[in-house]
This record gives structure tokens, C-alpha cells and sequence, in this order.
DNA sequence: CGGAGTGTTTAGAATGTCCTAAACGTTCGA
DNA sequence: TCGAACGTTTAGGACATTCTAAACACTCCG
């Protein structure tokens, strides 16, 4: 019980918070939030004790965190332990987490309406023009709108440097 | 029962979903994108019947959806209905849930961040140099990340043309 | 072999969120 | 004043999610 462990605490269970709040649950926020918080990897027991969960969970939330490449694993020969380092890059962290809800935004999306456009080409004749050219227009937004925003997030997750189109966005220049 | 009624359903199902990816809830998307689809404002009692939710639950989503500027409220003289229109600009739309979001987010990432850090220098004495040096790097690269995070949404929020903004991130000029 | 050390899987408990049903309050017109 | 129309509030049920506990599988070493 050394002095400093309310700085982690506090850290820890606000990274929880914004795990949840990204979609990534509470459990990756903490676990991630220990190790950015230890100067060296830590074991799966190290985990189960610093974040207080269960070694199950550390494992499934663990195996969930390195899928999204906010963590790595490494190796100690001769030592049978996992070893885990946290992604540090905060500018990575982000765009891994970005790209993640992307997909799963894009999926769910882009479906719903371009199966409604469709619907609604299908039905056309029984409908009356006012109402076809209504619905049409505003489907037709909404894609359109879909688009351009899937269009922006993917030239962000290009960028190799997000921090650098952050920075850039900040400082105001007035372009036209 | 016409016959564009599976092009309706499509989408609201559709956009309940996005509602719940976003945090605003699947009611929430389905109200307003039934909405969307309607010609004329409607009733509580209409979007009931429609989106097939109770009165109750209806009167507490489009509250929300009030608060958040994604749905309005209009009167006709010698009627005790409200009736109920969306924000079918898809950009103010857009900037209203990235403001909310926002705003929750600040919340809880800035006063962990801080009273962490807070806290590491009230305990500084007690630290070992190097330990100290390592958590006031880690906690200041979050600090600074958040920052600069909250200036460019904040900067994004400021424009009164988002699309704009958007279009113009998609064509990848080669800026430096 | 057998047993200790490590990580994974799973059944179910705990928790939180969403939604309904119904009571309630208010306003208006007969 | 009464009752109908409309919207709001609330108590609780249904559901999904998150987490625990414990069984399980694998590997290595004695």
C-alpha cells in the first residue's frame, strides 16, 4: 500500500468510464488503464489483483484487448507467463478504437438504408409520385450523408499521424 | 397497409439501431426516423401506433430527443395535440449528438485525468524520483491528448457548415 | 505418471437498461 | 362540475450485459 496508489485508482476507474462510454466495456478500460500505469509488463495475476476482476474475465477482456491491438503480449524464456504491454500511443489507441466502431456503425448503417432505397424502388409503381420523390430524397440524404462521413473517417484512419490533423484542424485557419 | 410500408419499417429499424450505437437509445432512432419518413408532423399518438412503443415511453424519448434539438414541437390553433418534426438537416443532426457526446465525455475523462494528477503531486514526496517521473509522463500524454481531442470536436462543433468541413477532409490534398 | 502452474470456457448470478402498464395531473368543452 | 383528451410520472417486469466461480484443458517438470 504505497502512497501513490490513488493516482492509479483514480485513473483506473475513470478509463473505466470511457471504456463503457466507447463501447469497449469497463473491464478493457481498467485493465488497459493499469498497464499504461506500470513501467513493466504485467501477468495475468498481476491484473486479477491490481484491477480486481476475475481471472476469467482478465483473460476474455485481455484476448479482446489484443484483438483490437491495444495490447501486445511478449514472452520471457523460460517462464510459462503471458506478459502484457499496453498500446501507449495514445494517437494508435484512438484510431484503433475509431476504426472498431466504423465497422460496426458502417455494417448496421449503410444496410438499413440502401435496403430501404431498394424496397422503395421495388414498390414505386403502387405509390404516389409525391410520395415516391419524398421518400426518395430523403433516403437519398441520408446515404448521401452516410457516405461523406464514412468517406472523412477513413481518410482520419489513413492518416498516419492523426495527432497531426488534430492539430491542424485546431488551429483555425479560415480556408475559403 | 400500403405498399411502401416495408420501406419505413427498413429504416426505422434501422436507424433504432444506430440510436443505440450512439448512445441515444434504439427508442430514440426510431422515433425520429419515423419522422423523417412522414410528410406532415405527428402526433404522440400517431408515433405509438407506428412505432409501436406506449405513450409513456413515447412522451420520455421525445423529451430527450427536444433537449437534444433533434425533434421540435409545433401547435395548431384550436387543437390540444403537439405535434412533432424532425431536424432533417442530417449535419445539425450529426452536430448535435457529437455535442452531447462530447460534453459527457469531458466530463468523466477530465476530472479523472486531473485529480490524478492532483493526487501524484500531493504524493510526490513519498515517491521514488523515477516513479514519479514515469506516471507525470503517462498522465500528462493523456492530459495533452485529451486536450487536443476536445479543441478539434470543439472546432468542428464551431462550424456552421460541417459538411463543408467534411468534404473538404475527403479530398486528400497533400498539405505540407 | 502425477501434480503444479497457466490460461480458457461456461453456467449462472448480479447489475443495469429499456419498455410497459397504469395511475396521475391538467386542460378544455359540454 | 363532470368527463374526455392529452401528456407525464412511476412501479415493476423483461431483457441484455457484465462479472464471478468453478470446471476444464494444456504444458512442463519432479
Amino acid at each position: 500500500m504505497t502512497s501513490e496508489d490513488g493516482v492509479r485508482a483514480t485513473f483506473v476507474e475513470g478509463m473505466g468510464g470511457i471504456g463503457e462510454f466507447w463501447g469497449i466495456g469497463k473491464a478493457m478500460g481498467q485493465i488497459w488503464a493499469t498497464l499504461y500505469l506500470s513501467q513493466d509488463p504485467m501477468t495475468m495475476d498481476d491484473l486479477v489483483r491490481e484491477v480486481g476482476i476475475t481471472k476469467g474475465h482478465a483473460s476474455t477482456n485481455l484476448r479482446a484487448l489484443l484483438r483490437l491491438g491495444l495490447v501486445s503480449k511478449s514472452f520471457r524464456p523460460g517462464d510459462r507467463k503471458d506478459y502484457y504491454t499496453p498500446q501507449a500511443d495514445l494517437w494508435a489507441f484512438a484510431r484503433s478504437v475509431l476504426r472498431e466502431r466504423q465497422q460496426q456503425e458502417f455494417d448496421v448503417a449503410l444496410a438499413s438504408t440502401s435496403r430501404s432505397l431498394q424496397q422503395l424502388e421495388a414498390s414505386r409503381a403502387g405509390l404516389p409520385a409525391a410520395e415516391y420523390r419524398f421518400l426518395k430524397a430523403r433516403l437519398d440524404a441520408v446515404r448521401d450523408f452516410h457516405g461523406t462521413i464514412d468517406r472523412a473517417v477513413n481518410a482520419l484512419l489513413r492518416l498516419e499521424d492523426l495527432h497531426q490533423a488534430a492539430v491542424r484542424l485546431t488551429s483555425r485557419r479560415r480556408s475559403n
